[in-house]
DNA sequence: ATCGGTACATACAGACAGTATGTAAATCGA
DNA sequence: TCGATTTACATACTGTCTGTATGTACCGAT
């Protein structure tokens, strides 16, 4: 295992030790201030596997962009439940911000992402993923309990980039802990106020 | 006018050539693509003015995402009644989205400012324009009528970036004016549905 | 065994940000 | 009003970094 004898093998390891080596460091310094070489130090290969695997820098950021969407959707899935469509969007909102709690992800994800990427790449990698999760729950909401004019996408949209907002918000905080209380509960609040047709939120528990 | 004569007045003439060339290729290529020799070259000066007005290029470009910000602020304040705080919310969203409908602005503020500057100094840049009225918005509307869990900063930031996502999804909608009308008409139910206590909206207008 | 291709490593070239130094014009004190 | 000084730039240079071109060792098929 140590010294992988097939190609295929060497392939992989090469793989996935630059995506590791840049993960860290892009999540470190940035994407802009990232140096390939110092990438390829920590993943102990050359500069010339690098672009032996991506075509660029950029390709690279590309891919370790689409782990971490993954990732974020694998927690999200494993969260959420299935038969409660307003519980399913409030507790799949609560293992988004869990999962931004690590640095990392917020910093490539959502921050350097967008700019290196380009905003409607940036939709694409996580079309599969947050957005698909996220548009199926309120698609969910709006077959149950349809609110006139409001429709999925645009809704869609609005509310990922609320919740975006609210991770960064949270951990820029003074008191992280307690501006996650009060995100939670307003982030509650927005979707429950949103979908939910009756007067009070407590109505619908009994419906 | 044409060769001003004063240190003062050549500082500015200067110091303005260098903040318009630097947002139209800011604005055109990114950040990061974006070369300071183009931009002085556009600005009929040398890089050695540029490094006499700004310590480095992201100083540059923080003056210009400073001035983009005001801008955008400024055209908000000037379409935003102050009688009606849930008009005011509405009609202000609007005009923020109106003033995204100006491309520099969404790559300039909204992509790459994050990204470049890093939340924390986006958000202080933003925080005496966008924010402050977005969040004056919502303390009205949350004084005028409570909604028992809804904190103030945690709403503002949510809907600082809904409104930022709305932008750049009706910018790069297919049909942009289609998307901007169910965007508006959605945009227009998540604020109200949000602060508005009436079980229907129309029982607000008659409040 | 060998021959071809894969998976890298090394060396090089171009671009670009930032710095150090030079200079002309404006301003200021006597 | 005239010399000294500061201001507002211009020019030249350096270090860093990305991407490319070329070289090489090793796996795999025949």
């Amino acid at each position: 295992m140590s010294r992988p004898r097939t190609q295929a093998e060497r392939l992989a390891a090469t793989r996935a030790a630059l995506l590791k080596a840049a993960r860290t460091i892009f999540a470190e310094q940035g994407y802009a201030a990232a140096a390939t070489e110092e990438i390829v130090r920590r993943a102990k290969v050359t500069r010339g596997a690098l672009y032996h695997h991506f075509e660029d820098k950029r390709a690279l950021f590309d891919a370790v962009a689409s782990d971490v969407a993954r990732e974020i959707a694998e927690k999200i899935d494993a969260e959420t439940p299935m038969d409660d469509p307003l519980k399913a969007l409030v507790v799949g909102t609560g293992a988004f911000l869990d999962a931004c709690l690590d640095p990392a992800v917020r910093r490539i994800y959502l921050i350097d992402a967008p700019a290196v990427l380009g905003w409607h790449r940036w939709r694409e990698i996580d079309a599969p993923h947050g957005v698909r999760s996220l548009r199926e729950g309120v698609t969910a909401m709006l077959v149950a309990h349809p609110v006139d004019g409001l429709a999925i996408e645009p809704t869609t949209f609005l509310l990922a980039g609320a919740f975006n907002e609210a991770a960064l918000w949270v951990a820029e905080a003074k008191d992280e802990k307690t501006a996650r209380r009060e995100m939670d509960r307003s982030l509650a609040l927005l979707i429950e106020r949103l979908f939910v047709p009756s007067r009070s939120p407590r109505a619908r528990a009994r419906a």
